[in-house]
DNA sequence: TTGTAGGCGTTATCAG
DNA sequence: CTGATAACGCCTACAA
C-alpha cells in the first residue's frame, strides 16, 4: 500500500503539497496538481482512512443498534437510515442485539469508544447504564432511554385510537389487544393506553395480553392461542404488530374461524413487505421512512451540538384491508 | 477523553507499562496492575480504537455490500452474517447499493481503502472494475464476480429441479418460470437452466419471463399480469422468489383463479418471515444461515491467506405448502 | 506557491 | 519488571 510519502517522492514534492492537492486546500499550481494526480495514478494510491480518522478525531461512522435486521420493521428502518446517512456522508456500523443484553452492552462498550461519531438505538433492553455517561450523540427510535436522549417515534397513541375505534365502529364489543411487556418504558405502550381509554369511553372492558419479545415462536403461538381458549367469544383483536397478526390469522383459521366474518383483526407497523405479502391485512402504518429521516436529522443536530426536543412524533395512517 | 498518557501520569508509570497492562503482555507486578486499573477507573479511560487500528493496520471491520436489507432475504442474511462475524470479533459495516451502480462503486472505493479488513458482496450490478484490483479479501454471495473471488450460493440447480418436478408430478403441463434478466452472471440462472432441462426432459416447452430487479412495483405487477394475458391456459408458475410469488397470488385472485385448484404456484427463498406470513406457500428454502456461516468461514480463510475453493454450494429444501 | 516539523493515540523494540 | 523512543499514515501551523 503506497502512502502519501511515496506519492510525494514520485512527484518530487513534499508530503504537505500532496496532502494539499488531496484536500484542495490553499494555492497550488496546475502543474503541481497534475504531477500529483499522475503519481497517484501510477502508484494506485488511496489515502488511508484510519490515519485521517485519528487525526480528525472523527470517523464519519454512525452505529445502529437494533434487535435484528431480520425483522421487517427494523430491516426497512435500517435501509432508510443507511440511505439517509449515506447521503450525509456517513457510513453505517450495525449491531443486532438479538434482545441479548450481554451483546448489547458489549456493542455499546465498543462503539462508545470513539469508534463511531454517533449512535441510533432501537433495542428493547432496559437499564444499560453505559448509555448515560457516554457523552456520545445518541438518538433513540421508539424507545425511551433517559432524559437527555431524544426519542423518535410514530404517534402510537393515535395509532391505538385509530385501530380501536375502527373495530368498535365495525360492531365489535369484545376486543382484545396484544402488546409488549408492560414494564418496558416504550412509546409503544401508548397504543395500549389509547386502546384502554377508547374501550372505557365506550363502556367496554379492555383486555390486554402481554407478549414478551424474546420468546420462541412456539411459545408465542401458545400465548396467542390462549386468547381463543380463554375468550372464545372474542370478536376482534388489535395485535401489537403485523407478524403477530399473521400468526393470529393462522390460528383463527386452524380453529375454523373466518376472518373477518367471525373475527376482526388489525395489525400494526405496515411495513412494505407485509403489505406486499398480506395486502388483505388491515393495519396501522408507521411512517418508517419519516422516522429514519427525522432520526438522522436530529442526530445531526446533536453532532452539531445544537439542542433538540425530547420527543418527535410522526403521523400514523390506517391501512384499510379486509381483515378488520 | 483521557488517553494512555493521562492514565500513566495518574498511576506514576510510563505509557508503555499501561499499554502492557491493557494488553496483558509481558511481566507485570500485581501492584502495578492494580494501580493502572484504578487509574483507568478514576479517569473513565477507554482505549482509542482508531489509534490501534492505525498501528495494527487492521480494523476488525467487515463490509457487507448488498442491494438492501429491507428485502427479507438480505435482511435475514445480514442478521446471520452479523451474528457470525460478531462471534469472530468483527464488526459490520453495511452498504445498501439499492441496485444503483453509482452508489455501489462509491462504497467500494471507500471500503477498499483500508476501511474494512474484508468484504462480503451480494449486489447485482455487473462489471464494477474496482473489485478486481483491490487486493482486499472478498467473498461473493449468490453472485459471480470473477475468477479469484469465491462464491457462496445455495444449490440453485437442484432447487430448480425440485420445484419443476413437483409441479409436473402434480399434473401441470403448462408451467411458466420467472427469473432475473438472463444477461446477469448469477448462480440463480441455474434455476432457470434446471427448469428448462426438466421441462424438455418431459417433452414440455419451457417459458421464462424475465423480471428486472430494479423496476417499480407497478411495472412488476404489469409484467406478471402479462403472464396470464399471454398464457391464459397457464397451469403452474415457478416464481423466482417469494415476493413475486405473493404478487402472483394476488393477481390470480383478482382474476378469479383459485390456488391451487386453478393454478399451482411455487416460490423461492423460504425466508423466515415469508414462512410466517404465508405458510401456505410452497417454496424452495435457501439455507440462509448456512450461507452466512460458510461466507464468514471462507472469508476468514481468505484473511488468513489460505486458499479456498471457487464455489461453495449449500443444500436447498422444498417446503411443502398448499399452493403447489 | 511549497516545505519542515510536530502531533493525533497506540503499540513494539530495545535498553535498563 | 519498567521506561524511553520510534513508528503507524495523515494533517496543519508556521516558515520560507
Amino acid at each position: 500500500m503506497p502512502k502519501l510519502e511515496d506519492v510525494a517522492k514520485r512527484a518530487n514534492l513534499s508530503k504537505t503539497t500532496v496532502s494539499r492537492v488531496l484536500n484542495n486546500r490553499g494555492y497550488l499550481s496546475q502543474k503541481t496538481i497534475d504531477k500529483v494526480y499522475q503519481a497517484m495514478e501510477e502508484l494506485n494510491y488511496h489515502p488511508n482512512v484510519v490515519a485521517r480518522q485519528l487525526y480528525k478525531n472523527k470517523t464519519d461512522l454512525i452505529g445502529i443498534l437494533l434487535p435484528t435486521v431480520a425483522n421487517p420493521f427494523f430491516g426497512e428502518l435500517t435501509a432508510f437510515l443507511e440511505d439517509d446517512l449515506y447521503q450525509q456522508g456517513f457510513k453505517v456500523l450495525i449491531g443486532n442485539s438479538m434482545n441479548n443484553p450481554q451483546k448489547e452492552a458489549d456493542y455499546l462498550q465498543q462503539l462508545l469508544i470513539k469508534q463511531v461519531d454517533g449512535l441510533i438505538v432501537g433495542t428493547h433492553n432496559q437499564g444499560i447504564e453505559q448509555y448515560h455517561q457516554s457523552g456520545l450523540p445518541i438518538v433513540a427510535i421508539d424507545r425511551i432511554m433517559n432524559e437527555d436522549i431524544p426519542v423518535i417515534a410514530s404517534d402510537n397513541y393515535r395509532g391505538g385510537i385509530l385501530a380501536t375505534e375502527r373495530l368498535i365502529e365495525r360492531g365489535a364489543k369484545k376486543i382484545i389487544h396484544t402488546n409488549g411487556p408492560n414494564d418496558l418504558e416504550t412509546p409503544a405502550k401508548r397504543r395500549r393506553e389509547a386502546y384502554e381509554q377508547v374501550m372505557k369511553a365506550h363502556n367496554l372492558s379492555p383486555i390486554t395480553y402481554e407478549v414478551d419479545f424474546n420468546i420462541t415462536p412456539a411459545d408465542k403461538v401458545k400465548i396467542l392461542r390462549r386468547i381463543f381458549l380463554e375468550h372464545p367469544d372474542v370478536e376482534a383483536i388489535f395485535a401489537s404488530n403485523d407478524t403477530d397478526a399473521a400468526q393470529i390469522m393462522q390460528i383463527a383459521q386452524n380453529l375454523g374461524r373466518q376472518i373477518p366474518r367471525d373475527l376482526l383483526l388489525i395489525g400494526y407497523d405496515g411495513t412494505q413487505i407485509v403489505r406486499e405479502l398480506l395486502p388483505q391485512l388491515t393495519t396501522v402504518i408507521q411512517p418508517i421512512d419519516q422516522m429514519a429521516k427525522k432520526s438522522v436529522a436530529v442526530l445531526k443536530q446533536r453532532l452539531a451540538q445544537e439542542s433538540t426536543k425530547k420527543e418527535y412524533l410522526l403521523p400514523v395512517k390506517l391501512q384499510e384491508g379486509t381483515t378488520g
